[in-house]
DNA sequence: CCCCTTGACAGGTATAGACCACTCCGCTTG
DNA sequence: CAAGCGGAGTGGTCTATACCTGTCAAGGGG
C-alpha cells in the first residue's frame, strides 16, 4: 500500500549514487511529520480514528496547512480514509486481475461482495467516435449505463459503458443493473467473448466522479479503457472504469510470444 | 491526457441521477481557475512558456496558493511541466505496451529515443523474500541493478532489477548499463523468456525517487512490479519500474480464455 | 418512543505574507 | 573567447488566520 514497502525501492543509506544526479539531503517538514504519522497509524491499527487535524498539527508543532499536507498524501496512497467527519486508518488495496472476468469475479476473488448502484441508463446517438470503434453509424442508437463499482458496500469505482442497441435492444427491460452485465450479455444474449484491447492510466478525479465515488477531489485514479470483441472479432462494448487509486490494483499474466 | 478527454465521461448537463448520491452543484474557486488555466494552455500550445505563478494569481484574481492548487492539479494530469524555473504546456502521453518486449522498444515503437542512466550496480545477499521468488537461498548473491529511464533524454522512470549472480555472473563487466537489460539477457545469455506475472498501481514518489526521476515531489507514478521467468519457467529477475503517471499510460490486449 | 431541530465541531477552502533553495542570465575575470 | 561568479527572480515550503459546508449527537417537540 505504501509507495515503499520493498526494500527494493532504495540502495540503502549509504549506497553511492553514480550518475550525476545530485543527492539532496533535504527533507521538507511536511515529509518528516507523515513518518511521525504514519508510526501513528501503526499504533492505531486498521480502523482506527485519528485525533483532529488541529489537534495533531499542536502536537507535531507544525501549522494545520502542512499537516494537512502529509495527511493529504496518506490519504492518496490509501493509508487514511475520511469516514464523515473524522479520519480512519485504511485497510489494504483490492487486487483486480486484469482479465476478461468481470469485476464482479474479480472482487468475490478477494473475499469480498460486489455490488453496484445504478447512476444512469440511457439510449443516444453514437458520436462518430464511437461509432466507429463499435462499428455501426454514427447517429445509431446506444446505451448508455453509468454505474457505481461497490465491494462490500463501499464505493471504490465508476464504470461507463457504450454498447449498440442493435445488439442487445432488451436491455433496459431485461437487465438488472446490479448484477453483472457480462453474465447477461453471456448468459442472456449468447455473445461469446473474444480478445480486448485496454489502456490503463492514472487521471485525477474530475469532481463530478470523486462526489459519485465518494472520494476527496483530485485523488488520482486507475482509468482502464476497454473495447471489447466478440469471438468473431466484432466489437461489443465500449467500457471506461475508473477505479480509486489508492483502493485497487491490478495483476496480469504476461505469456511468451 | 486530461482526465476527461471522452464525453463519455458526463451524462451530459442535465442528466438525471437516479441513484441516492446528491448532485453537489459547487464549484470550488480553485477548480475555476483550473478552467480558465487549461484555455490558456490552448492559446500558448505545447511547449509553450506560462506566466509566473504570482503574475498569474495577480491576473485571475486569486491568492496565490489558490492557483497553485490549480497548477498542481495540472502538473499531476501532465497537462503542464516545470521546465527549470518555468512551467511549460506538456505534451501527450506516452503510450507502453504491457508486454515481454522491454522499455527499449514501447519507447522506439512511439517514435522516440530511449535511453538510460546508471544509478547503481551492486551486488549483495538476497533477503528471504526476493530469494523465495528468485528461487535461490537466502544469502545467495544478487545483482541489483538501478537505472533511470530515459525517452528522447528527458527522465521518465526509474527501473529497479534484482537477478541471481550465479545466473548471470559476468553482468558487471560484460552489460552496457545504457542499453537494453533483456538484449543482453536474450542475446548473450542464451535466456528465452516465458511468462511473467505483473502488478500495477498508483502509488506516490518518495522524495529520493522523485529527485532521481526529476519530477515534483508526491506525483503519482505507475509502480510495474513483474517477476519474469525463462521458458523453463525458473525465474529469471524482478523488476520494480516506477513510470511517471503523467507522462504513461500502458495497454494490453485480453485473449478470451 | 421516534423524529426533527439545532448547534458544536470536523474537515475544506481561501488569503496574505514570509523565507528558502535553486535556476538562469549577465557580467566579470582569466 | 571561455569559464566562473553573483545576483535577481522563480517555484517550494511554511505559517497564521478566517470563514464555509457538512456531520453528528444531544436534546426538545410531536
Amino acid at each position: 500500500m505504501d509507495q515503499t514497502p520493498d526494500a527494493d525501492a532504495r540502495s540503502g543509506p549509504g549506497a553511492p549514487i553514480r550518475s550525476g544526479i545530485p543527492e539532496h539531503g533535504r527533507v521538507p517538514k511536511y515529509y518528516a511529520v507523515k513518518g511521525q504519522l504514519e508510526a501513528l497509524l501503526d499504533e492505531l491499527g486498521e480502523g482506527g480514528v485519528l485525533p483532529t487535524e488541529r489537534e495533531l498539527a499542536a502536537r507535531f508543532e507544525v501549522a494545520r496547512e502542512t499537516l494537512r499536507q502529509a495527511l493529504r498524501e496518506l490519504l492518496i496512497q490509501g493509508r487514511v480514509r475520511r469516514r464523515g467527519r473524522s479520519t480512519v486508518v485504511a485497510g489494504p488495496k483490492l487486487e483486480q486481475p486484469l482479465s476478461l472476468a468481470s469485476y464482479t469475479e474479480g472482487v468475490r476473488r478477494q473475499g469480498r461482495v460486489p455490488g453496484r448502484t445504478l447512476i444512469g441508463l440511457e439510449r443516444l446517438g453514437a458520436d462518430p467516435q464511437l461509432a466507429g470503434q463499435l462499428r455501426i453509424d454514427a447517429g445509431d442508437p446506444v446505451w448508455h449505463l453509468e454505474r457505481v463499482l461497490l465491494a462490500d458496500g463501499e464505493r471504490v469505482g465508476l464504470e461507463s459503458t457504450y454498447l449498440a442497441v442493435g445488439r442487445v435492444p432488451g436491455l433496459e427491460d431485461e437487465f438488472d443493473p446490479g448484477s453483472s452485465l457480462y453474465a447477461y450479455l453471456g448468459e442472456k444474449v449468447g455473445i461469446s467473448f473474444g480478445a480486448a484491447d485496454e489502456r490503463i492510466e492514472t487521471v485525477l478525479a474530475t469532481p463530478r466522479e470523486a462526489l459519485l465515488i465518494g472520494t476527496p477531489p483530485a485523488l488520482p485514479m486507475l482509468l482502464l479503457h476497454r473495447l471489447t470483441r466478440d469471438s468473431a472479432d466484432r466489437p461489443v462494448e465500449r467500457v471506461r472504469s475508473l477505479y480509486r487509486g489508492d483502493r485497487f490494483s491490478f495483476t496480469t499474466r504476461l505469456e511468451a510470444d
